[in-house]
DNA sequence: CCATAAATGACACCCCGTGCCAATGCAATG
DNA sequence: CATTGCATTGGCACGGGGTGTCATTTATGG
């Protein structure tokens, strides 16, 4: 019926061709959101931006607010694959650690277009409130892992409270890495991990010494 | 005869009485989301309901999304002055668990009442956007007690890693609690807390300890 | 040339939220 | 009693998000 003859070709499928992309789309919408902030810029004028029509635009992201957010399912089911390959020996929360912190690298040239994403992310309400639904992908992957290491259902209590621990010391180090540009990601998620894992000597001089860790430079972590 | 003269009116203000309540409008409303589900009912209908036009609904709730949340303000005010009451000695995360889990201690005839708010609320996809912005006060609230006992800013980074884990302690707490009607509110934020402040623990027998301890009965914590 | 298939564009809706202004109902005042 | 003042309401219009529907376009393959 269908025909697959010839797996060489990238021969395109018949009908219409597209007339945008994913990315297009995207780097032209978060251009304007750059420009005019997020709510002073309509899907229309996207869509006019790309040369396309409203209802197409809606057929490439199911909402606007899903724009800024990339193929954030794909980083995901890395993440995923990441943790399937973590030795048995490695410690939970030390596994957690790295995978977040890993997660979190992005190459030197595109790290100032990501702050651009997670400030408009964390920055704008309606965006804020859209990434508890993103996020909660994330949350899954790292509960299913716990749950595996602590013989329970990733579903359970213990694994999903890992999962929303690991997010929060993930919100918390983008919330402060966004405004500081000398400052490093995967350091600050490292440091959160650390600190998280060390509530109880918070008040006992610890916080300090984080406190000093972080601002000046990277010494201490790792 | 709509209009009961009770002897002791408090003077009321010049101008047109009001035609609604915000109570009448949160159970109005939290009555048909309940029977209809959330998105199957529009603001219109609620305004029906309640005999109001739809722009005076938004008059009384800013959105629609609101109205679960009563005058969630005010209890995060609560929390704050009980915060500030408590003694230097106690340590810190010892008077966060104490004030959160208070914070979610409801008189037993409005805890049915409270599961329905707190299962729409992380149930319904809009809603539980919405949430993060609301919540955003309260971690505020823990983020600047937090602050003043270790001597940070409250809008810094260790601060604010907190806020986020208090939350994140909270609402796993509430997703273990929905569904389950035979448990405690307040044990299990409680269990929570004292999870998190072991995470190292959690792989060699506290989790399975922990994990006995929720499910049966609340035998063990406090 | 014709069939098929996929994507687009146009249109009609519904809903949320807001600005604006006239109408309403009550109290206080002369 | 009539008037004035005033907060609230209701009605209307409008912009924006998101969806269902259907005709139209633009390709491929026989």
């Amino acid at each position: 019926m269908t025909r697959e003859d010839h797996p060489f070709e990238p021969d395109r499928p018949p009908g219409r061709p597209r007339a945008t992309t994913h990315d297009e789309l995207e780097s032209i919408g978060m251009e304007l959101f750059g420009r005019f902030g997020y709510e002073n810029v309509s899907v229309q004028q996207i869509a006019e931006a790309a040369g396309v029509s409203r209802r197409t635009f809606f057929r490439y992201f199911p909402t606007k607010s899903d724009l800024p957010w990339g193929d954030f399912a794909q980083e995901v089911a890395c993440l995923r694959s990441t943790l399937a390959l973590v030795p048995e020996e490695v410690p939970l929360m030390t596994a957690l650690r790295r995978a977040v912190v890993e997660f979190n690298r992005v190459p030197a040239e595109a790290i100032e277009q990501h702050r651009a994403r997670l400030g408009l992310i964390l920055t704008e309400p309606e965006l804020i409130a859209r990434s508890l639904l993103k996020f909660q992908l994330w949350r899954e992957v790292i509960a299913e892992f716990a749950g595996r290491r602590l013989g329970l259902p990733g579903s359970s209590f213990l694994p999903e409270l890992i999962g929303e621990i690991a997010l929060s010391a993930a919100v918390a180090a983008y919330r402060e890495w966004i405004p500081r540009h000398a400052t490093d990601l995967p350091t600050l998620i490292d440091t959160a991990f650390e600190a998280m894992t060390d509530l109880e000597g918070l008040e006992h001089g610890t916080a300090s010494a984080l406190a000093r860790g972080i601002a000046p430079a990277e010494g201490s972590s790792r």
